[in-house]
DNA sequence: CTCGTGAATGTTAGCGCTCACACTGGAGGC
DNA sequence: GCCTCCAGTGTGAGCGCTAACATTCACGAG
């Protein structure tokens, strides 16, 4: 190779890490010798050395969720961008040893950073307590508890559809809450409050936790149905939502009629649900973007950077309507 | 670290790697030293020497879609479980310029094999005419076209809702396919043609090609309801079923008297639509293990390895009934 | 004309590991 | 008793790169 261009090996190093005091001419022979021999450097030998890969670790549990799928994709397209590379760890459970566990094979790879893609009560308690060389970022974790941290505004989200549905002239509204322990749910569940708070409006009793899934929104759904008959409701996210649109179908409640019903997400199917669901729009390209850019700048040497949350957006849709008189 | 157990770095690095002649007094003195000091071994090093990496290169497109999401997930606890990591590359678009972008990246990272988890007819295109020095397999591809491929059976699938809905008692269905590039869309028009075909039924015209999503979905069958009313479609996917179910519930036309629709995945979410959708299900978690076995076979020395196809299940819900007489 | 200076390039060492080979000592055959 | 053999372990080299230092050369100041 070097030989090729009739220059050093370092000479070539130079010219790969863009060191500035080449002559031209030097640098267009070695580019053009790499390009003739299809030349390409060794990683492994660069990370040995350097004892840093140009790689990001990614720690996700279930990304068959649309959040933290698009998240990961986001992150993706932003770190090819930066010239970094993904290696991936997946959670066989929420508990503090497969964290643990997950952390240790990326750091195996002798990864730049770790990027946390479970925005779980545990996530955060093992993120808060672990020491590692490299910079840990926890995407939707609480900026409170932990310095680097990427997020939606979960709360403003929140906000964002509980007014919607006053402004629609609902008395007040109800909370189906997602999962405790995850940092959004709590998060959502926190906006719903202030905003009913603000205005003063009385705070209903949660409807019973669900973990996500339609079919917890489903059952959550038909318990409170046995008890009351809300004019509004705001579920912590789409698939919920769409176990309440059917609980409310199969008990002959039309939506948005008899009542309102607001998701969370914008899941690509939540347009084309009957009725087409009224929900809170997360970009999570530009979370991945933002996650990016908070690490580049850590990278530079910025301890405490900090990149503002992702701003949510209501899509208004066919589930909502002032209440029925 | 050597030291410590009194060995040299040599014995040290057969036991990590399961050499059999130690002595079983000198390995539990090894052990015992890696212990006490938190020993890892370094990747890099290794791959560097080795020049093989015990990582799997992934490439995929729309992760945001159930499929290729649960497909990763899927090989990610299939391979964790084997001991190898994961290093994703994604793709800006489809195409043979981005495809062979992505597998240079992770070529980069010195990877065992590559895992293609986009079955587009562009990609089956690319891989046949590659040359790396690793194994690829292209995920849903094509066996008959290329030698390594782990898939679901998509035509018993098709073939699956197809006789399902003539045993309901309709004489013909029709197709809502997918985007006939894709190479799992082309093999459920296959099977939904080859059903009815052995089974001696007019075929249908094909609704408008769509591209996976809802929306598509939903003009498709739009534009054929101007035209006609079938009394039973195959939707290629759950989110076109979807946005059929969407246009259906719009012309007033009820879902399962009149209309009986039948789609295919098994998001989660489809149980909870209105009417909970007959569908078939795919096994993705199985499907990544079958994946990883067939490169575990590969690695081995097993050259013409294949693996079975995962059997799709099919799941009827209320979406379904016999013809309105 | 000499010397200092700094830009441009070369030389050397070593990252931590595995491979190939060398070595040691005890069991078994003659 | 000596040689062979092999289980068990050690030694040395080198994978391809970058960091640190060394060298060269041209140019301008004195």
């Amino acid at each position: 190779m070097a030989k090729v261009a009739g220059v050093s090996h370092q000479t070539v190093s130079r010219v790969l890490n863009d060191f500035p005091k080449i002559r031209p001419a030097t640098r267009d022979r070695v580019l053009a010798a790499i390009e003739e021999l299809g030349y390409r450097r060794n990683t492994a030998a660069r990370t040995l050395v350097t004892r840093r890969s140009r790689t990001i670790g990614v720690i996700t549990a279930d990304m068959s969720h649309f959040g933290p799928a698009n998240t990961l994709l986001g992150l993706e397209s932003a770190s090819r961008a930066a010239g970094y590379s993904l290696s991936l760890a997946g959670l066989p459970e929420i508990s503090a040893a497969s964290l643990a566990a997950a952390v240790d094979r990326v750091l195996d790879q002798a990864v730049a950073a770790v990027v946390v893609i479970v925005a779980h009560q545990a996530a955060l308690t093992f993120a808060q307590s672990l020491r590692i060389g490299v910079p840990l970022v926890l995407v939707e974790g609480d900026l409170s508890a932990l310095p680097l941290t990427a997020g939606v505004d979960q709360i403003e989200g929140a906000r964002l559809a509980t007014s919607h549905l006053l402004d629609l002239g609902h008395e007040t509204v109800v909370h189906l809450p997602g999962p405790a322990n995850w940092l959004e749910a709590a998060a959502r569940r926190e906006g719903w409050r202030m905003e009913l708070e603000e205005r003063g409006r009385p705070i209903p009793a949660l409807m019973a936790e669900g973990d996500w899934s339609s079919r917890s929104g489903y059952e959550a759904s038909r318990a409170m149905l046995r008890e009351r008959r809300p004019t509004a409701v705001f579920a912590a996210n789409d698939q919920m939502a769409l176990g309440l649109l059917r609980a409310l179908h199969e008990a002959g409640i039309r939506v948005p009629e008899d009542v309102s019903v607001v998701g969370f997400d914008d899941l690509p199917e939540s347009g084309f649900f009957t009725p087409p669901l009224t929900t809170v729009r997360q970009d999570f390209e530009k979370l991945g973007q933002r996650t990016m850019a908070l690490l580049l700048r850590v990278f530079a040497g910025e301890l405490d950077a900090s990149e503002p949350l992702v701003e949510p957006l209501l899509i208004v849709r066919s589930s909502t309507a002032p209440p029925p008189h």
